[in-house]
DNA sequence: ATAATTTTTTAAGCTAACTTAAATTTTATT
DNA sequence: AATAAAATTTAAGTTAGCTTAAAAAATTAT
């Protein structure tokens, strides 16, 4: 499969997962593509098998599809988890170049990589490394930081993003997966949440907190 | 640069160190695409300043064009030495999974690889790494096998091939960079030669021998 | 409900990297 | 040296993955 292919299917399930409007539009955003490239390529990977692609509808892959983009996804996260634990590399580091290596990995190579790691089950964003057949682990317990309560200690479970600026914000102060927090006020109805970490105390706006999942210590 | 490009001066810089035949044709053959499609190519990459191209002439790189085919060696190479260092793979896995790898890595990256790795001068098939500026270490004192002498003892130096049935012969005999060998008897005017090695012997002939490389113990 | 706006699709065209077939040049043979 | 054979180039054509401009459909605003 091109890299062409595997972006686009990828861009696909990705917006799915979060925002819901897979229109052509959308898409050809994401990719920085026209919405008449998109508009091919759509019926192309329709006739392929790879998605429902109707006039005017929005984009929806079949299961095939999905198998494919968890299987990118998977090589993705594995990238990044190795980059992360052998060389020191930024959050914002292993994805770039992650997003590169993805298309040119053999499940043989992925599998490899895998079992070095310990067939780990999260990546260090926290995101979740789809297992060999396409099967992912939710974290069910995870909220974004925005609703959390105040007095409450979390654990921090993912950084859902793909921006340097946000990276390397959260590095500069600690923030990062498995690290503990305390939430310590909340302003605004959530909109400003107050946490500390390290002996610190930090200011969080709604973008941040919307993007920031934890887990409750309890 | 594309991986066309990459490929393709990549193939000319190998070529031109070993058989010194850097015609279309033999690239061609490399390549496993048309004459005419290197014809093409070359065309191009010389309007880029990559190459030298004269009708009928053979290929021959720019100090441009060579430093590029050194740097996606060096990536191939590094590559190859984090796969063996890391994983149980055999040499002709680690190459295989090179071959795409180093199309999509970052000189940072790359050099992050070799820090890792201790900035080694070789990979596992023995082939030198360039270093970042493209500098290559010649190990003078490396001979094939065949030239080598009955009764003196050697050090595996270079498997220099790509081929699969050669690394699994090397590898099921213990034919492996750095391994110690005693050479017992050169036949037929070195056409044939019996080695020892992990107190078995074996019968090697030139098709081996010639791509076999190894140090005098001294 | 109709008009204005936005989104999507269609149509036509481009480039990189190939192909095959024919023409040309080089090399080898007698 | 002439000719046959082999290699190389030229010419024409293909495909994937884009582009822009226009036409068509859907959505939003009044």
């Amino acid at each position: 499969m091109s890299v062409a292919v595997e972006n686009f299917i990828k861009a696909i399930y990705k917006n799915d997962k979060q925002e819901n409007d897979t229109s052509t539009g959308n898409i050809a955003k994401k990719l920085g593509i026209s919405n008449a490239a998109v508009t091919d390529m759509a019926k192309k990977l329709a006739s392929r098998d790879l998605l429902f692609y109707e006039k005017y509808q929005s984009l929806e892959l079949t299961e095939k599809g999905s198998k494919m983009a968890l299987n990118v996804v998977r090589k993705h996260r594995l990238w990044e988890a190795l980059l992360y634990k052998l060389f020191d590399m930024s959050l914002h580091e292993i994805h770039r170049e992650a997003e590169l290596l993805e298309h040119q990995t053999s499940d043989f190579l992925a599998n490899k990589i895998s079992s070095y790691l310990g067939n780990p089950k999260f990546d260090p964003h926290g995101d979740p490394i789809p297992n060999e057949h396409g099967d992912i682990t939710t974290d069910d317990n995870s909220i974004p930081l925005s609703k959390t309560q105040a007095g409450k200690s979390y654990i921090i479970s993912r950084l859902m993003s793909d921006d340097k600026e946000f990276f390397d914000f959260c590095a500069l102060h600690g923030l990062k997966y498995g690290n503990r927090i305390m939430v310590t006020n909340q302003f605004q109805n959530n909109k400003m949440t107050q946490i500390s970490i390290n002996y610190n105390t930090i200011l969080l706006n709604e973008d941040f907190t919307n993007i920031i999942y934890v887990n409750e210590i309890n």
